[in-house]
DNA sequence: TTTTAGTTTAACAAAATAGTTAAATAAATT
DNA sequence: AATTTATTTAACTATTTTGTTAAACTAAAA
């Protein structure tokens, strides 16, 4: 009741250096200072809002983890045949990874540094990680069945779409080297991505 | 002169715990007892033989950047045909991976954190990145005119073959927990995936 | 105007880490 | 056996970083 009275903008402005300071350094690398800086205001300030490095992480680590994983199981859980639900989780992916470039190789970094901490998360947020697989690997089976695509181990495949809409994003700065590209134009090809890759996929899937 | 007289175990088993200790912690998080206590031998001897951590950092860092893009460049100037290269990119990323799973994290967060670096290291060892590219264009477009394959971007194709290799290495973690499998299980995937792989894309390629 | 919450300053404490050094010891070389 | 080299021990310094605290100050709320 005390803490609202006030707007809350500060709280918001740490949160967000937090973020940017956690997801470009990862967390051994971050210094409260940065953080500090990078929201305009001091250390002393950081500690009156969240007691520690840690506390700060973990609630930042927290949202870039769902927001890594959001969407890809209500795609996957949802009524939409095979084809589209490619097409979905391509455009998903990649349009949350334009917005948040930096979201995948924070996670994985972190989460290669610390596997038992993913694990805590998924079961504390109720999701099965295994159950999103089985879920698609009906679906494929079902249609490899039905000869709507060919034979292909369903999570061969689901490796495959995961690969090629995230692994770019983590290759970034070596993509515009070799690209001969800013950051702009690294973008554009991203967007340009989204139907190349959907189509390369249902491509390799015909009959 | 003088150093070479006993043999170099002590050094070899240092280097070996320093990439150990670097490539699954990464710089900012490795310890210099961490290596150490890894190595065997106490902290004043790692001083002894190497000045200071950021010395045998850069030792193993340009190590694992030519060993990442090891065998890409050759096998791209190569004089195979395109079919043959992507079986050889693929046969050969896997490989090496297989053998060496922190690689690409390691490497790519490092690169992350500070891509100038990388710039310097290709230019001091004359390989022009995009070239790589050029070269790989050439051949695609190439075969497209010919109609040997679908009409494709290169550089999409590529990051397509480059995604599919390397990727699942990097989120090793997550998909050990979705594929409910351990180390030597992941292996073994990894393994079929080589085969997997090549097919998927050389369907993907057909007219 | 008085009070209260938010913020800064600046000094400090505590911990972690990198790096150094001298002396003792072990082991290999001559 | 004598000498040189490798290694350990342990104490220490320097630096970086996290975290704390008290006092002063600012600005909004009552």
């Amino acid at each position: 009741m005390v803490k609202e009275k006030r707007d809350n903008q500060t709280e918001k402005a740490i949160l967000e250096a937090a973020d940017k300071v956690f997801t470009r350094k990862g967390f051994a690398a971050a210094r409260m200072e940065d953080i500090a800086k990078e929201a305009g205001i001091n250390r002393a300030l950081l500690h009156y809002y969240f007691r520690s490095k840690e506390k700060m992480f973990d609630l930042i680590f927290d949202q870039r983890v769902r927001e890594f994983f959001s969407g890809l199981g209500e795609i996957i859980g949802s009524e939409k045949n095979l084809e589209e639900k490619i097409r979905a989780i391509i455009e998903h992916e990649i349009t949350i990874l334009i917005a948040h470039p930096y979201l995948p190789i924070f996670v994985l970094q972190e989460v290669n540094q610390n596997p038992q901490r993913m694990l805590e998360h998924a079961q504390k947020a109720g999701a099965h990680p295994s159950m999103l697989l089985k879920k698609f690997s009906v679906q494929v089976k079902d249609d490899i069945k039905k000869q709507i695509i060919r034979p292909i181990d369903p999570s061969q495949l689901l490796m495959n779409i995961m690969s090629m809409a995230i692994y770019p994003f983590i290759a970034k700065p070596i993509l515009k080297t070799i690209l001969e590209t800013d950051d702009t134009g690294f973008e554009v090809v991203m967007k340009r991505r989204k139907k190349e890759v959907t189509e390369f996929i249902l491509q390799a899937l015909k009959v």
